[in-house]
DNA sequence: TTGGTTGCTATCAATTTTATAGCATTGTCC
DNA sequence: GGACAATGCTATAAAATTGATAGCAACCAA
């Protein structure tokens, strides 16, 4: 039997209806995924190895609950795991912190070129 | 002057603390704007060219107010602008989306290894 | 047994997102 | 000149998510 309390928090699976979009595409689900918040930070902060729960929470300035609900969704994916030393980004984990690699060069670029400065007047 | 009414909403920009970050460094303002809701779809529906506001609400599946949100977001930093045939990608807007091609890799060899089908029971 | 650390859960307020409705242009077409 | 249709939004209220804070059970060490 699954449960009988009603879900209050689904979490992201390929092949299936996601927020923003019904049909299930590989990156839909991706983007649902990872555009939610501090999911990317997590994977960011856990580029150089584990960190416990408490850690990566300081270094994600957020809170326990947020967190907890983001580990849980990462973990059910198969991109976080929960192995000896703390929280640490799996082989696919890892992988997709080298796909992210790309972005931080741009970031970088972006910044320098003064365009995220020009905003919020 | 600079207006008399309390701001409900604040643009990303670089050098000055975001949500979720402090510092204000380039990647973490990056994090915090694509973080947000359908933002990262925004940039991947620009992919092939320009479409009108509606165009683009019906392609990422959202909402009018939302999509206007985001869209002055990606305005202000440079990344979309309103050109002729309705909205596109800026120069830096196409390096981004550029950047993110790894990202849509990844979520394919992800899918095909069935990570995200474990997921929610 | 007194402390510290870790991994959470519980609550509640604040903010964000979703769902709808609708309106002021602008540009055909007849 | 109407009568559309398309475009680019704004408005409003409800639902969902996030942020802040408190606190607890398990474990280890002194």
């Amino acid at each position: 039997m699954s449960s009988s309390k009603k879900p209050r928090h689904r979490v992201p699976k390929v092949g299936t209806p996601v927020r923003g979009s019904k049909t299930g595409r590989p990156i839909m689900v991706a983007l649902d995924l990872l555009g939610r918040r501090t999911a990317l930070r997590i994977l960011w902060e856990l580029r150089d190895g584990p960190l416990t729960f408490r850690a990566l929470q300081e270094a994600c300035e957020t809170t326990p609950g947020l967190l907890n609900t983001r580990l849980k969704e990462l973990r059910a994916t198969d991109i976080v795991t929960h192995a000896d030393g703390g929280y640490c980004l799996t082989a696919q984990g890892r992988k997709l912190r080298t796909a992210l690699n790309p972005l931080s060069a741009w970031a970088q670029a972006w910044a320098d070129e003064g365009a995220g400065k020009r905003a919020q007047d």
